[in-house]
DNA sequence: CGTTTAGACCTAAACATTTAGACCTAAACG
DNA sequence: CGTTTAGGTCTAAATGTTTAGGTCTAAACG
């Protein structure tokens, strides 16, 4: 059996109270009493029962990380830093997966494992704001990344803005036919149209839409046609998948100017097929990506691609989460973080 | 407030014990009075405490999991498994990064979150034998990764055999000058001698100090002397790390026929440092890997490298870890997980 | 000298759940 | 008809912490 406060207070002759009193250390404690119960602490080689703590103030000292797909590097590159600056704030981090199963977020959002979790950072793939705001009273959330909903705090990019800019970059390299790998997939049967209307039923996933309305919009202003043909479609966004569709895309296509993936995971998958078909990047086509994932400088070419400081990113959210685990009905922020493009080889004519 | 098996209880007009039993769904209870209590459960939204069940039955459902650098992709393979496997036996995890801060790993094995964590998974770096040993009355531990020990379950690969077949199978391309890279960094002013004596002391992580033992012994079956300028000392396995000193090691020795990294990272960083260089593998050198993760077959060109079933792996650690939670002294086993060599182009001659 | 005050410590209750053991009820048994 | 039996339910205790509120002591104050 594992030494209680009651044990320590024993060895130590003094109240539960006091062994409490040092070591949370608040209240005046004579020097050689809290001498003595450290000594005694030490000695039994005390650790305190979260378990009892965490029902006795109604804190576990936990937060949950909930992120569609923890093999993506973009996951890993989160998780990391999650947990890096939440064990900062002297929190733990207890991780989720959501894609797997696609109501699993809603049962994080009502139900679920609240109440041994102080709050919950959500990457959303799913939910959109009926989902966020059908849930009854909501535990402390922040939610990762563009989905259009004013009721909990959010920290994102303008994935819009992003993917125009790296449209424009692309149409300034002299590229027109510009392809879109990762556009959202249309079910069968439907049209293309409506994609991007963002309601609860549209396909694919936020990202997905935005960067596919940044990547029209950029052509638009320019004066491109919007050719259908040049959006490949893919919704798990892994590289096997990339690699495959773009492989095939190539054996019944022309060669276009340029492939914008919307993920530096695609453009993994893309290189690769492009490499296999004997397609040197960037003489023939040119490649871009987005995240800025720690391998992208060391793809071959180096991958052009939007970057934003992640850690700011983290760092921003674990502060609107603090912020609301202080004040429960705090009005929700939601954090805009800057990005740019990092031109590298795979875009340079 | 959230409600209470209590105000269940109340509303339901039976007691809190029925409540339990329902939700537990252990003992006879009528089915009127089931349906009565289900239906006050769902009123209520009713979510049980975790602190309070845990505090009770000293179990939280919790279990944790430790890698030293969460960046690494192989790192999001076990974190992604581990999450998946783990959900369906209905634990939840919690994840920590030990290689920040070196005695990360003690704090977890001795005092930490003991008491709120189930059972600790841990890819040890500087765990050997004697810090394993000198901790207190352990949690349920399982270690992943090979290190020398037999007081708690372990689940491995044979590091020393993979690296020796994997060098074997450079040798068996013709290869003779055979680079290795993630070697142990001596540190300044010792000797290279002694680095494998794989005391506490001992330089690099063990799974660096068993793969350089595996290659060695490949280089001496063969009869081929082993050249210390071959080894590319690196402790850090990240791609930075491998591109910067492959890098360098090009510009200032002859090429080697061979490049053997012990990670699959390292590949990547090295492989785009010998493209950089014009290095074409591979025509001119050949590239091996280690733990076929996800993007190694869509590297440029598909690498070749040390596979094993990573699911297997971990499925097997959760086993071993379920096993010592149920019998907290079973007797420690372990686990050897097969591996194989995946020949890819990056090493076609 | 009596009263206040502040420091140092303690007792008891509360947190939400589960479990051991007790208690009923009605059917089955001899 | 009395006794057993089993199902179905309840009461009370226990888990380890923290906190509200209280007690005690000794110094400071008038």
């Amino acid at each position: 059996m594992r030494a209680t406060v009651k044990d320590v207070a024993k060895l130590a002759g003094v109240s539960p109270k006091t062994v409490s009193n040092v070591i949370n250390g608040v209240v005046f404690v004579r020097p050689e009493t809290r001498a003595r119960v450290e000594q005694a602490l030490s000695e039994l080689d005390y650790v305190p029962n979260m378990s009892a703590r965490g029902l006795r103030n109604g804190r576990s000292g936990m937060i949950a990380l909930a992120l569609p797909d923890l093999l993506r590097p973009y996951s890993a590159e989160i998780t990391h830093l999650v947990v890096e600056l939440a064990h900062e704030r002297g929190w733990g981090v207890q991780i989720e997966q959501t894609a797997a199963e696609p109501n699993r977020e809603f049962e994080l959002l009502s139900k679920g494992r609240a109440h041994l979790v102080d709050g919950l950072i959500l990457n959303p793939v799913n939910v959109d704001d009926s989902a966020v705001m059908t849930a009854g009273p909501l535990p402390p959330v922040v939610l990762i990344g563009d989905v259009d909903q004013d009721v909990v705090s959010q920290v994102a990019i303008d994935n819009v803005a992003a993917a125009r800019d790296m449209t424009k970059h692309l149409l300034d390299q002299g590229c027109r036919r510009i392809a879109a790998v990762g556009t959202p997939e249309v079910p069968r049967g439907s049209s293309g149209a409506g994609v991007l209307a963002g309601t609860a039923d549209a396909p694919g996933t936020a990202a997905s839409r935005l960067r596919t309305a940044g990547y029209r919009q950029a052509l638009e202003e320019a004066g491109v046609p919007n050719d259908p043909a040049l959006e490949i479609n893919l919704d798990r966004w892994r590289p096997e998948g990339a690699a495959t569709v773009v492989g095939k895309y190539l054996t019944e296509h022309e060669l276009p100017d340029a492939f914008f993936c919307f993920t530096d995971t695609l453009a993994s998958g893309a290189l690769s097929a492009l490499w296999a078909a004997g397609v040197n990047v960037p003489k023939q086509t040119l490649v871009a990506g987005f995240d800025n994932i720690l391998e992208s400088q060391f793809m071959i070419p180096p991958l052009t691609t939007v970057d934003f400081d992640r850690r700011e990113f983290v760092r921003s959210a674990l502060d609107l989460l603090a912020e609301r685990m202080a004040d429960r009905d705090a009005a929700p922020r939601r954090v805009i973080i800057p990005h740019r493009i990092v031109e590298r080889t795979s875009t340079a004519r």
